[in-house]
DNA sequence: ATTAATAGTACAATTTCGGTCCTGATTCAG
DNA sequence: CTGAATCAGGACCGAAATTGTACTATTAAT
């Protein structure tokens, strides 16, 4: 149905409690307890966002995460990648494709466009826009639906 | 990585095949050679399709599909969610969640109004967007793109 | 009646997703 | 220096979705 993963999901919860106090660390116990999700799942969404460079990651006693960036620097498609991988609609929008279909189909490049339309869409909104109250009045600026209506 | 199902994209490249030839009635079998897809296949995209009233099935002897409306008036959003069923990209994007976090989330909201912006983008562009040689010279309007800069 | 063709359902194989656990490396505290 | 806390990096398994196919019933033209 066109979503993302539940992990996806579950990392803007996790970097918005990381972003609701950006300069500490948290361990991921205590940003379990916050976001109310088990802390092995907390454990395993934060491992490819550290990798991403989203969080940066500290190891030991009173180690734990804190966010790499301003939230207001953190693209929503960023964390989406980051957790999925490159952003392909098809098999064909991304680099190696293995369809069979390539060289007769008609359609892939118009695919590779959509993909960048969405890609825009997901870059224009931050982890800042997806705060409980965010910083601008308009939290999410719906470019898209201003400039078709 | 937030991807369209291949069935998805096969409904594309038999609607595309239908397009080139809207008045006509095809039938499955054509349009499997002309997509080169499995019968079986096709014949497993064009039935959603039909009940989502995208394109008019014929049973019987010289029987077939055909577009029923023109491409320009079907917009990729119809084919996705004919194929995927609604648009969600969270659990709690839809009408009916059965998210157990939603009422101490606080993002839920703003992954419905993402929800949005993606449906705009995908409302934006036709299937007549998609023939091999679009009507429109800007066959895929990037509006988005634009507007952002 | 016979044949062509869709409608609808059901099914197995494969892949992906979601969640858990384990082992090792690193750092702080005593 | 020892031990506890905590992240890093995989491995693993059950559940669910996807993919592709097959079968039967219904419809319509000849």
């Amino acid at each position: 149905m066109l979503r993302v993963t539940k992990l996806t999901d579950y990392a803007t919860v996790v970097l918005a409690a990381l972003a609701s106090d950006p300069s500490r660390v948290h361990s991921t116990a205590e940003l379990a307890e916050r976001a109310r999700l088990e802390p092995t799942t907390v454990a395993k969404v934060l491992k490819p966002l550290a990798h991403a460079g989203l969080v940066d990651g500290f190891r030991g006693a009173s180690g734990g995460y804190r966010l790499a960036r301003p939230a207001a620097q953190i693209p929503l498609i960023a964390i989406v990648e980051a957790i999925e991988g490159p952003l392909g609609m098809t098999e064909c929008s991304g680099e190696h494709s293995t369809c069979e279909h390539e060289s007769h189909c008609g359609v892939q490049v118009h695919w590779r466009r959509i993909n960048d339309v969405i890609a825009d869409a997901l870059g224009g909104v931050t982890l800042a826009d997806m705060l409980p109250r965010a910083a601008s009045p308009k939290s999410i600026p719906l470019q898209l639906s201003a400039a078709r209506g």
